[in-house]
DNA sequence: GGTCGCGTATGACATCTGTCATCTGCAAGA
DNA sequence: TCTTGCAGATGACAGATGTCATACGCGACC
């Protein structure tokens, strides 16, 4: 019987990275990297195309993350497998991942060999995830943060001043303080650097 | 004349980016990746054991960032030509790796044969630099923190308060005011938030 | 010896941040 | 219909931040 090699979309940013990933991926007898894409908001008419088995792909990329990506893979190619692939194994990153359907989550620094198995492991219809990260990720809890002390905090992460905020959100300061106030709260801080740094690790950011 | 191989110590934390650069640069015929480390403080030990012509250094790796390794290596083996290889492309790194001694820097977001030919390149006596980010690093000008005002920003830095900081390094919490009030002068912010970002934008933290 | 810059400190003061109470409108769910 | 949560707002107040003036010790440099 002969051996069907598996179709693979790549999606990094970095070219040298992607590359290197690429022709690793390439030195298997049964893989072939058939794309391979540097934008978010090009994975899906890259899949449409090439029809790949699975698609690896990075978090940060500019256009669609990589968890945006595999949301609209999810939706519109459900039958291509999803590795996401990131450099931060945050476990925020690893729920939205899982949340958006994808079927794996590696982070870079395991060994390179992963890769192709996690590959092989997804088409067969297995998970991949670290098991730490994943009891991480149930440890935070849900995120509590409403739509808008999500999008406040996010304006005063660069450290905008509250007035600042206030025009570019079109709200009034006082709402700004309250949301802030509400945010600091819920993450625990104890101002709105700290929220920010604890709401990114938590993956509510 | 036979071709002698360019032998090449490769570090970089993210086991999955190292081992598949050195697969790609394996597969050149006349390079030849002798060493592979994931952390900084790993990288002269193995220069002194394998004898490489040529390390590629990643920047953000634990125990010595890159560049500081760059730096030992250059002071203890000033015959290895060093490539700082980064994920951010900041004019800060840039500047901090040619006062190291790099010379060549590359952004992972090059294509992946640029990797190789950097390696060639350098071994000729080339200097490998992206000239808009030497543009900007040379516009951004020299560091103008004082030791301890940096100490105090980057002290600063993930939301710590004025009295935790001076707690922490044994000032009084007025001191810590006027170090951080100065800091935020020198780099033209409006807070310690945005004095940390310009800072780290700069390569001054 | 004098000057300069850095490190360190105190005190006063203006501004900003963060908290809290209170209020209204709206939509969803019981 | 009532309750709940979210969005948005105002106002008062306490504490933190940032600025500024002033001062001293120390080491490097002229």
């Amino acid at each position: 019987m002969t051996v069907r090699t598996v179709r693979v979309l790549l999606a990094d940013d970095q070219s040298m990275v992607r590359e290197a990933l690429a022709t690793l991926l390439g030195l298997e007898d049964d893989i072939e990297v058939v794309a391979q894409v540097a934008r978010g908001d090009e994975v899906l008419a890259a899949a449409r195309e090439h029809t790949p088995d699975v698609a690896l792909l990075d978090i940060e990329m500019p256009g669609l993350t990589g968890i945006e990506a595999a949301a609209r893979l999810r939706a519109e190619l459900p039958e291509v497998k999803i590795v996401i692939v990131t450099t931060f194994g945050r476990p925020g990153y690893l729920r939205r991942a899982m949340e958006s359907g994808a079927e794996a989550f590696l982070v870079k620094d395991a060994p390179a060999s992963q890769l192709a198995e996690a590959v092989r492991q997804v088409l067969r219809g297995e998970r991949v995830i670290d098991p730490g990260l994943a009891a991480a990720a149930l440890a935070d809890g849900a995120d509590p943060l409403t739509g808008r002390e999500r999008e406040v905090l996010r304006a005063a992460a660069d450290g905008s001043v509250n007035a600042e905020i206030a025009r570019r959100l079109l709200l009034s300061e006082g709402t700004v303080r309250n949301y802030l106030s509400t945010a600091i709260q819920k993450t625990g801080a104890r101002n709105r650097a700290e929220a920010v740094r604890i709401a990114r690790e938590k993956g509510w950011l």
